[in-house]
DNA sequence: CGATACCAAGCAAGCGCTTGGTTTGTAAAT
DNA sequence: ATTTACAAACCAAGCGCTTGCTTGGTATCG
C-alpha cells in the first residue's frame, strides 16, 4: 500500500479532509501558520487571510479557533497511524519493522505533513484539557505498534533498554529532527534513518 | 565542584540572579507560568500576581514582557553550561564523560531548573529573531562539550553514528523526558541515565 | 427555494504597557 | 540622634489596540 492509496481511503471514510476541499486547504494553511508563528500568535484574521476569506467566515466552518487546532491534530494522527500500520505490515523481521517505523515517522515529521506534525509536538499545551484527552486516546493505537516491535527486539537481545523507555526517547529524538534536519540537503531521509538505527547500536 | 558552589559563583559574577532576590523570584515564577500556560497565555498580570505586585510594577524590573522570557533563558543556559562543564571535568574516560553529560542534562531538565528548561525548549519561537540569535550564541560552548566527547567515542568505535547527529538526537530524546518522566517515581535519574546509555548500545 | 458559503461591521473583553504619584530603604549631613 | 536627600520599588488608574467571535444580511448553486 503506497501513501497516496492510504490517504484516499481515509478521505473516503471521512476521517481526513481532502487537500483540495475548503476545509482541507484551511487546515493545511492553519498547520503552516501554527508552526511558523505558534497557535496563540496566529490570529483568526491571519487564518482567514491565508485562504482568502473574511475572519468572521471562518466560524461557518469551525465553531472556535481551538476547533481548528484540534482538527489539525486529529487528522494528522489518523493519517500517521495508517501510515505506520502500513510500514510495519510491509516490513519483514523486527529489525526491518523498526527501521520502517523510524523511516515512516521521519517522513511524517519532515515530509508533507511536516507542519502539522510540528504543531502536534509544540502546540500541545494550547489545547484545552478535554481536547487533549480526546487526541491522546487516538495516539494509543500507534504507540502500540512501536511497543510490540521493541518488545520483541528486547527479548531477542537486540535492544538492551526497556521498550517503553526506548520508544519515548525515540519520540523525542525523532520529533526534534524538525528543528534541525532539512530534507533535500546532504543527508537524505534514508541516511538519517540509518543514523538513528546506528545510534541505537543496530546496523542494517 | 558541587552544584551549589557553581550556582554561588555565577551569582557572585552577576551572571544569574540569586533565587531570593526580587528579580530571582520573578524569574522563577515566570518560568513556572511559562511552562504551565505557555508564554503567550501568561499575562503580565499573571506574572505580577505570582510575586504579589501590580502589573505595572513589573516594568520597573524589565523593559518588556519578552525581556523576562529572555532572562529566563539566558540565566538557564549560563547555569547549565557551568554544570555540564563541571560534569565533564569530574568524569574519567569518554564513556564516563558521556554518561556524566547525560546525567547532568537529565538533572537540569527534570530537577530544580526543570521549569526553565521546558521554557527553553517549548517557548523558543516566542522570542524575537534578534533575541534568538543572542541566546543561540550562548549555547555553542555547551554544545561543543558534547561534540568533543562524542567525536572521541566515535573514533574509538564505541558510537557508530555521526557525532553531530547523535548529539541532536540526544537533545530531542533528553528534552522530551520532561513530558513523561517523573522524578521521585519508580525510575531514578541514574536508572534513566542507564537506560539512555543502553539505548545507545553502551553498557556501563 | 432552501441550504451553503460568504461579507461587512462591530462588540466586549483582554492585552502589553504608560503615567503620575506615593512609599520604603539607605546613607550622608546636621 | 535626628533630619535631609534621593533613588529604588511600588500602586492606582487607564490608554490604545488587538483579540476571538457575533450579527444580520447577501450571493451562489443544485
Amino acid at each position: 500500500m503506497n501513501q497516496d492509496t492510504i490517504l484516499q481511503a481515509l478521505i473516503a471514510d471521512n476521517l481526513v479532509s481532502a487537500p483540495d476541499s475548503a476545509r482541507g486547504r484551511l487546515l493545511k494553511e492553519a498547520a503552516r501558520l501554527f508552526r511558523d508563528k505558534g497557535y496563540e500568535r496566529t490570529t483568526v484574521r491571519d487564518l482567514a487571510a491565508a485562504v482568502g476569506i473574511q475572519s468572521g467566515s471562518l466560524f461557518h466552518h469551525f465553531r472556535t479557533k481551538e476547533a481548528i487546532l484540534k482538527a489539525v491534530m486529529v487528522e494528522t494522527i489518523r493519517l500517521n497511524t495508517a501510515l505506520m500500520q502500513a510500514a510495519v505490515d510491509d516490513a519483514d523481521g523486527d529489525r526491518a519493522k523498526l527501521r520502517a517505523l523510524v523511516h515512516a515517522e521521519l517522513e511524517s515529521i519532515n515530509g508533507q505533513t511536516s507542519e502539522a506534525m510540528s504543531v502536534l509536538v509544540f502546540e500541545w499545551r494550547s489545547l484545552s484539557t478535554e481536547a487533549q484527552e480526546e487526541v491522546l486516546a487516538l495516539r494509543d493505537i500507534y504507540e502500540q505498534l512501536w511497543l510490540d516491535v521493541l518488545s520483541r527486539l528486547n527479548k531477542a537481545g537486540e535492544v538492551a533498554a526497556e521498550p517503553f523507555v526506548v520508544r519515548r526517547l525515540l519520540t523525542g529524538a525523532l520529533s526534534w529532527t524538525v528543528t534541525w534536519y532539512r530534507p533535500g540537503g546532504e543527508m537524505g531521509l534514508s541516511e538519517l534513518t540509518d543514523q538513528v538505527m546506528l545510534s541505537l547500536g543496530l546496523s542494517n
